[in-house]
DNA sequence: TGAATCGATGCCAAATTTTGTCACCAAATG
DNA sequence: CATTTGGTGACAAAATTTGGCATCGATTCA
């Protein structure tokens, strides 16, 4: 019996048999009390609201709230969030760290289904390079909060930016351009993104977008 | 570093670089080459369609139809899903079943997000007895259809379920109740509810529901 | 053709994790 | 007070995971 699946079915047991005691779950799930504890532990490191009542007719009982959770979020704050995560984990320098994940897990419970399959792809589509052991998140050099919601939808649905750009030899150009993903390299941020017009790839310094054309 | 989030993470790799190697994922991910394909493997197991080439300029490469999957089953289908797995399930003298349980995986990843909540909503509103080795799913002694429809209607939007019902003394009564479960003790089908103008629980055999009054 | 690259599989011992058991504590219940 | 029930620590056994290693097949490139 895998970790995995005997995590899902301790949940949906809770979640039908409304309070169960360890016990009870052991026998169900084909492992020993004290295992089962061990996975209660884990579940709620997870997230989940497990309530527990010793003595007589006591047992564990799962806080429906925890589980259907909706977004309270908007996306622009989850946006700002992968923002941390994403630098919280570009701060070690481990390949892939486990406590970013498990941040992004959390995160991940408290929103609906839906958005998480945005939020992923959000992450996906953001690097972030090193940050030196001393810096702080706060050190990323935020944008304007302004853009964000524009590199949300045009992450998302694929659409394209027009702004006017100032290039690097000072020239103004109008710009339509597919994003492709967004490279944070503190202090500066740039946008990586298909310029159709050159046929190219094109890295675009985001504090030289001036606004819509 | 933890197995789950190992997979998740060479899943997100693959689906943000297009094709990668094994030994990029590998170094990206802090484990050895040997290791990220049995989780190619699992990942493949799980649903994922990992297309790979040989030589140079090879790779893995993430199939994104396989993750983006919308529903292509009706839910009524799903219910009857729903329910050979928990028969499945059932079968095995074992308190919880690895291969079940794989099935039931199969078949979430091939719907939407959303959908996946009401089927763990509908599973959770399933019992099914035992069945002893000899007899096979297809002797559950599958009810009438057309009521599954309506079954799903009302356990998952908790709605009202009204109609004409001949009890144990052949007395026909009109019900109105709230579904709560359905309780499958082959070759009998149950539908425990709340009767409100009972105010209380009741098992309704479910060959003696009649139609709508 | 031959060398190099890259996925895939089998095997095995080492490393790691998981698990069960036991002992014990705290709270609640009757 | 005895019992039930959750919770923790420790430790050894059991199970799983992991990393090399050898090897194979397919592909690419010189």
């Amino acid at each position: 019996m895998n970790i995995r699946l005997r995590h899902e079915a301790i949940v949906r047991i809770l979640r039908r048999s409304g309070t169960s005691t360890v016990n009870d779950l052991a026998r169900e799930v084909g492992a020993s009390g004290r295992t089962v504890l061990r996975d209660i532990v884990a579940l709620r490191d997870q997230g989940f609201v497990i309530h527990s009542e010793s003595g007589r007719g006591g047992g564990l009982l799962l806080d429906p709230q925890s589980v259907q959770t909706t977004a309270r979020l908007s996306m622009t704050e989850v946006f700002a969030l992968i923002i941390s995560v994403a630098a919280m984990r570009a701060a070690r320098s481990l390949p892939f760290s486990d406590l970013a994940d498990a941040g992004l897990a959390k995160i991940e419970r408290a929103l609906s289904a839906d958005k998480v399959r945005d939020l992923r792809r959000l992450l996906d589509c953001l690097y972030v390079g090193q940050l030196s052991p001393e810096q702080d998140i706060s050190d990323l050099g935020l944008i304007d909060q302004a853009l964000l919601p524009a590199f949300e939808t045009t992450f998302l649905q694929r659409l394209h930016l027009r702004f006017r750009y100032r290039d690097a030899k000072g020239a103004e150009t109008i710009r339509t351009v597919e994003p492709q993903a967004l490279l944070i390299l503190p202090p500066l941020w740039y946008l990586v993104a298909w310029d159709a017009a050159r046929d190219d790839f094109r890295q675009l310094a985001v504090e030289m977008i001036l606004s819509a054309p």
